[in-house]
Order: C-alpha cells, then structure tokens, then sequence
DNA sequence: GAGTTTGAAACT
DNA sequence: CAGTTTCAAACTC
C-alpha cells in the first residue's frame, strides 16, 4: 500500500518537477517538507534553478550542467537531510513518515525498497533492489542519472563489485559523466559494502518516510555520486556540499575531496573520503584522526570489501567483511556517525539500512544472514530464518506499527528473544518477525543522533526497563539499537545483550487483560510489536498469528489519529550527534505533553518523565516537577533566552500554562549565575538538578536525578542506566549540542505545540531557519561540533534557500 | 503478590 | 470539545 502512495508520490513529483528541480526542492526542504515538497514542489523546483542559490551553485561548480544536475540532486538530497532535521524536529517528522511508510511497506514487506541496502548483503536481491530504488528516483530526476542508475543496479551485484571497483577507479577520474555512474555504483557498493550505515540510509529512509525514502535514497545515492562527481570534477560543490553533508566531521574529508587525483586517487579518495567520512565520523572522534591516513588503508579496505563482496551471503559478507576488515566496518560505522552529523536522517537510515539490508534481505530473498546483520558477529548467520518465522512472531513488530516504538520495545525484547538486533532489522521489513527490524530503524533514527552517545551508554538499554520510554524515544531505543549495530562487534553490543537479557525490564511486556493487547492500552501494541512470550497478555491477538487483526486495529487508531504510533517523545534532531548520549532531556520532548496532576512529573505516570524528556508548553501538567525539564520550559526557556529573544513567547506561554511559580523559579535558576553561564550544559543541568531538588520535594531522589534514568531513550541510553544517569552531566559534556538541540527545541515545541501541527508546522523555517542554525540544526552538526562550523560557513550560501519553501 | 494510584486511551 | 469510563502501568505495602 504504502509503497504504492510513495510511488504515485514520486511519479507525481517526478512529472511535475523534474527530477532535478525536485532533488533541490527536496535538498532545501527539511524531510518533513518533502511531503510538503510534493505538493508544492514543482514550482519551486524551478524556481531553485533560477534562485541565486542555484546558480551560486552552478558557478561554483565546474561541473557541467548535467553534472549539476546530478549535484542539485545530490546537494538537494543532502541538504535535504540536513536541513529537514534542523528545521522540523526530524524525529518527529521522519518518525511519521515512517510510521505511514512502514505500515505501507509492512503490507508489503517483499518490497524491494527496505532492501535498497542490500547490495551489501545479497548482490541479486538487495542490489536490484537497491538499484531499482535508485534507478526510479534517479531516472526522475534526469536521464542522465539513469546511466548512473545502471551502473549502480550492476554494481549491486557483489561479485562484480571488485571489478566495478576497479573500472570506477579507472572511470571515476576520467570522465565526469562517467565517473559519476561509475562512482555512483562505486560508491553505492562501497557504501553500502563497507558502511552498513549507506545501505542502511536508503532502506531506512524509506522505511521511516515515503518521501524522505526517496529522497534519502536519493540523496544517498546523489550522495555518493556527489562525492565522486565532487571529486572527480574537483567541484566546488563538493567543498560545499561534500563539506557540509559529508565532511563536517573533519576537515581531512574535505581535504581529501578537495584533492584532485588521478583516476585511481580519486576513486580511492572517493571512496576513502566515503568511507572516511563515514568512518570518521562513524568511528567518531578518533576516527577523524584516522581518515587522513586511510586513504592507502582505504584501498586495502576497498579490496577487501570486494572479497568480502565477492563473498555470497550478504548478511555474512557484511559480518565477514566487518570481521575480516575492521577498517571497513568501522569506516561503515563511522559513515553512519558520518551522516549523523551530516544528516540525522540519513544517518538513522544508515542504521537501519545496514539491519534492513540484511532484513530485507532475508525478507525478500529470505537469505538467513540477515538477521546477522545487526547483532551478531560477523559470521552470524545464525537466527535470521528462526528470526522470521512465525515463531518470532511473538517478536515481531507489528509490521506497520510504529516502527520507532517497535524498535524501541522490540529492543529489548528482541534482545532478549533475538540475540542480537540483527534479528531486527529483518523483522521491520517482514511483518510479523520484524520487530528487530523497527528496532534497528529506530534505532538508526536516534543513531545518528546520538551515535557516540550510544557507544557510551548502550546501557540505555534500559528503556526497555522503563518500557514505554524506549516507546516514546524511539531515538533512545535506537541510540540502543544503533549503538548495537555499530558496536556489533564491540563489547557494548555484547553488553546491551547481556544488560537486555540480563535486565527483565528489558524484556518487559504488557499484562493486558481486557484490551486484548490490540489498543495503545498495551504497551507491545503502541509500540508496534508483537507480544511475546515474556508477555503475560490475556487473551492477546497482537501475535503474528493475528497479523491482519493487528494492522486493521492500526490502521483504526491511525485513522483517528495518524500519530498513535508515532514515538511520543521527539528529540531534536540535533541531539542525534555522537555525543547525543548526553543530550539532555531538554533537547526532547512529549508530543502531545503529559497531562499529570497529582504525580508532578516525577513518575512514571507522567509520559514525559517516564521518555526521559521535560515537560514542554504542550504538557498540560499540573505542579510540573519533571526534573529533566519543567513545562515552563524553565530549561529551555534558560537556553533560549540565553540564545534568542523568541524565548519571550515561551515564557509567556509558561506563564500561560499556570506553571508561574515554576516559571519563575525557573527564570531565577537561569539568571542565577550557575545557571547564567550560558549555554554551558551545566547550566542547563544544574538548574535542573537544584530545580529538582526544589522542587522534587516529594521524592527528591528518584524523581530528581537518578530516576532520570527512566531513562528515557536519551540519556538512559548508555550506562546510565535509569538510575543515575545525570542528565546534567551529559548536558555539561555538550554544551553545544545540548544548547543547539535546546534551540531547536524550542522551535520545534513552539511549534508543535500539537504535535502534529508542530511536527507539520516546523516547517524548516520558521524562525531559524537562518541558515548557520538550519544547518546546525540540521543535523549536519550533530555529528561533531567541527562539522557544524563547516556548516555554519557553508551556511551562507544555502540562506536564500531556506526561505524557500 | 495484592492492592492502590495514576494518567493515558477510549468512549460518550 | 469536554466529561466520563476503561485500562494497564506504576507504585505502595
């Protein structure tokens, strides 16, 4: 069904615009906007190519007009990402999207686009796939991406993957045009081959959002072409838009597109700034330190990648290329940290490509290996048919559900039921087994937001202590997932495991009784999976079994309201950087708000509390205590006076909603001078913390600090373990984040004062859309704070575009 | 483990 | 849209 939509979705664009004007249109909007987008695109799309902007871009590229073509694409795309998550909260938006996709694409789970990814996995199935995805998006926009298009679809194919390897390295330098198909399949393989997390962004992206599918396919594989094209035509785009996009994390990346090789430099250092980027940034700060002497590596990573490839099971190719080539997987890793950073949404769809590959698959060509993907070590294979079958339904998510809730509460249920998240991503895909896979989505959501963060907390785990937290975080849950992902092979992924077996929380599961476990009453079924066996449901139809009473149940509370399954709480987009694990609460918050009376916010009867995530103006609470946040916003109002003069309107809302005392409280926190330090995170987190003990009167221990943990996705993600995580700790590690998140914030609960009209209504812009901010915003900074000022300098440039709507 | 409290979800 | 009921989690003992 949903496949269906998106493709008319597509069509319509595509007619309408053509396939470049959409690209720009796409790239300048936020992902949410592409919806948008669609409806208004065509227009626009023109006009972009005749806006200041475009042809800002087309001076400074050297790149032919068709090359520019590819590269509007590619920026749109990638600026897409970026932007979209800067301007809307990405979570939110790409979350919806994704729910409506996801269920669309569970009716179909054979649907190729989940499996986009798969060139990793299986050549035949995921590269057709894959390629078929690319190819449509890529033949919209221009015929001349179709070459590329066929380029790419033969490059899914593993075996052929060295060679192409080797032909792109002649190609790549040569010739523009060339190049760009060739580094387009080049990249895609490497991407795809060497970072689960590029596979996994385009699967991802589609899972999570029509649209933002397309476009992040697109835009991934616009990316990759860009990166190639940039390199090879030396564009200035590149700088620009590589920069942005890909670069951000380190300058080396930037460097190395910059350079100008010969052909095989240029492939490699396509590939390496790929994998460089993506590994760098995947890997994270040390990573960065690394690309710049990859590239030799890179090469050998390359190669091995196409052994690797060569290698026929995909899921197993993945692991054993992992396993054979760290460099590789950790570049992959890195990638998808890359992204996160570059684009929150593309990062997430990293993730989750990677799982979805192996998921889809598993899904579509039924390989084994999938399950593999995410969890296990390299050379699982292990599970991934016992994942699948009905047996796992009981895992399974709920194929249409809300996948972020899926993979939140399939964490840790699957962890425990699945060995590893690999189960995950072949369950999204498929129906019934796909728990894992929403898992692993939405895990790749808040991966690329908090990438690093969940490498240090995969403690997190423990929303699945909470239960409903990690429902509501879908980031936290996917910090969990993604730190799974990525660290697979790490111990923390080890850990999570244990933790997640270990911890019956984890493995928590709805005592329904009367609701049959087919109302959002029951937490598996809010959450878009199956119950399972730790489930002690009565009379439960949320089974496989009764798969299609399920999606009809859904599709009911859908109808009525399209966000039943849509995480409750949104981070902002930003948060998702590496550091993300220290976001801090503030940076999220409950879509609808709670609506607490007697509990104050510090239980977990308050929704907030419980996802870890202050109250926002759209809680109608009464006596808000909630340490990681007061309605008044007294955190973030803290920030945003700080950082902006809007913050009067929060303030006055705060006074609005009748929390005065606590408004005012909160203001003397801010002014205080501990508070007063600016943007500093301990500002943030001390004020929260006095606040608490303030106000925490009642049971100032749990509530104030370390029942933070409830850990709501967020913190709760690593170690922190609901307990004692100290969100004001994590803010004081990220001051920028937090305070850039705590901006968008902001913005977004302004905006969102509904939550749907706040995710729609964020439309990118509004205040900030201000280029340095959007672009921060975006995500693009999430991943390390350099990359943000690359950003920010790059900025300048794009401003006119965020106007645009 | 049973009972109570709480607030979201569902219903009217 | 507001009020009420139902429900299950969270919490307490």
């Amino acid at each position: 069904m949903g496949d269906e939509g998106k493709g008319k979705e597509r069509e319509s664009e595509v007619e309408e615009k053509g396939g470049k004007e959409k690209e720009l249109l796409v790239v300048m909007d936020t992902p949410d906007r592409s919806k948008i987008q669609t409806q208004i695109a065509t227009p626009v799309s023109k006009k972009f190519e005749e806006s200041p902007v475009f042809n800002f871009l087309n001076n400074l590229s050297p790149i032919k007009p068709v090359q520019s073509v590819h590269i509007t694409q590619t920026l749109n795309a990638l600026s897409f990402s970026s932007l979209p998550s800067v301007f809307t909260s990405p979570h939110a938006t790409t979350i919806k999207e994704s729910r409506f996709l996801r269920r669309h694409q569970l009716s179909d789970p054979s649907k190729p686009e989940f499996a986009s990814d798969s060139v990793s996995k299986v050549d035949t199935d995921d590269g057709v796939l894959d390629g078929g995805h690319n190819t449509e998006q890529q033949e919209d926009l221009s015929s001349e991406n179709a070459i590329v298009q066929v380029s790419v679809e033969s490059s899914y194919r593993c075996t052929e993957l060295t060679a192409e390897y080797g032909q792109s390295l002649n190609y790549d330098c040569n010739s523009p045009l060339t190049s760009p198909k060739t580094r387009s399949t080049a990249t895609d393989k490497c991407v795809t081959i060497d970072n689960p997390a590029s596979g996994a962004l385009v699967p991802f992206s589609e899972s999570i959002s029509g649209r933002s599918l397309f476009v992040n396919q697109t835009s991934v594989g616009e990316m990759s072409h860009t990166n190639q094209s940039g390199e090879a035509a030396e564009c200035d785009w590149e700088s620009l838009i590589t920069t942005e996009l890909l670069n951000f994390d380190s300058p080396n990346n930037a460097n190395t597109y910059r350079k100008s090789l010969t052909p095989r430099t240029a492939y490699y250092t396509s590939i390496t700034s790929l994998q460089q980027q993506f590994g760098c940034i995947v890997q994270g700060e040390g990573n960065e330190m690394d690309n710049p002497s990859t590239q030799p590596g890179e090469g050998s990573c390359l190669t091995e990648f196409a052994e690797c490839q060569d290698r026929t099971a995909s899921s197993s190719q993945e692991n054993d290329c992992l396993g054979g080539t760290l460099s590789q997987k950790t570049s992959s890793e890195p990638a998808s940290h890359m992204y996160r950073g570059m684009r929150r949404r593309c990062l997430v769809f990293e993730m989750v490509g990677g799982r979805r590959k192996h998921l889809d698959e598993n899904s579509i060509s039924v390989s084994p290996t999938l399950t593999q993907s995410d969890g296990n070590t390299p050379s699982v294979d292990k599970q991934p048919n016992s994942i699948r079958t009905p047996s796992d339904s009981s895992r399974c998510i709920l194929p249409g559900i809300g996948l972020h809730l899926n993979a939140l509460a399939s964490a840790p249920k699957d962890l425990k039921v699945v060995k590893h998240d690999a189960s995950i991503p072949g369950r999204l895909v498929i129906a019934p087994g796909s728990t894992a896979t929403f898992r692993s989505a939405m895990a790749d959501q808040d991966s690329f937001h908090q990438p690093l963060a969940l490498a240090t907390v995969e403690p997190d785990i423990d929303p699945s202590d909470s239960g409903l937290p990690h429902v509501e975080d879908p980031n936290q849950s996917s910090a969990m997932v993604v730190y799974d992902e990525f660290n697979q092979n790490s111990p923390k992924k080890k850990r999570r495991r244990l933790e997640n077996d270990a911890e019956p929380e984890a493995c928590k599961r709805c005592n329904c009784k009367k609701s049959k476990c087919l109302k959002l009453y029951c937490e598996c079924f809010a959450a878009g999976v199956y119950c399972v066996e730790p489930c002690s449901c009565q009379d439960c139809f949320n089974k496989p079994i009764h798969e299609d009473t399920v999606l009809a149940t859904r599709k009911q509370i859908e109808s009525r309201n399209p966000l039943a399954f849509a995480p409750k709480v949104i981070r902002s987009a930003d948060s998702a950087t590496e550091d993300d694990s220290s976001k801090t609460p503030a940076s999220a918050r409950h879509k609808r708000g709670c609506n607490c009376k007697k509990s104050g916010c510090l239980k977990k009867y308050c929704e907030c509390y419980q996802g870890g995530v202050g109250c926002s103006i759209n809680c109608r609470c009464e006596g808000c205590k909630n340490a990681f946040g007061r309605k008044d916003g007294s955190i973030f109002m803290g920030l945003e006076a700080e950082f902006e003069d809007d913050e009067i309107d929060a303030q006055d809302r705060s006074s609005r909603d009748g929390n005065k005392h606590k408004a005012v409280i909160q203001n003397e926190t801010e002014q205080n001078p501990e508070s007063a330090p600016p943007a500093t995170p301990l500002s943030f987190g001390r004020p929260l913390v006095q606040r608490h003990s303030f106000s925490s009167k009642k049971k100032p221990p749990r509530s104030s600090l370390p029942t933070i943990g409830s850990s709501s996705g967020l913190y709760a993600i690593p170690g922190l373990v609901k307990p004692q995580f100290l969100p004001p700790q994590s803010k004081f590690d990220r001051h920028f984040e937090t305070v850039q998140e705590d901006e968008l914030l902001p913005d977004i609960l302004q905006g969102n004062r509904s939550p749907i009209s706040g995710i729609k209504s964020l439309s990118p812009n509004s205040k900030r859309v201000s280029p340095p901010h959007s672009h921060s915003d975006l995500g693009i900074s999430p991943g390390r704070r350099s990359s943000r000022k690359l950003i920010l300098q790059s900025i300048p440039s794009f401003p006119s575009l965020t106007p645009q709507h």
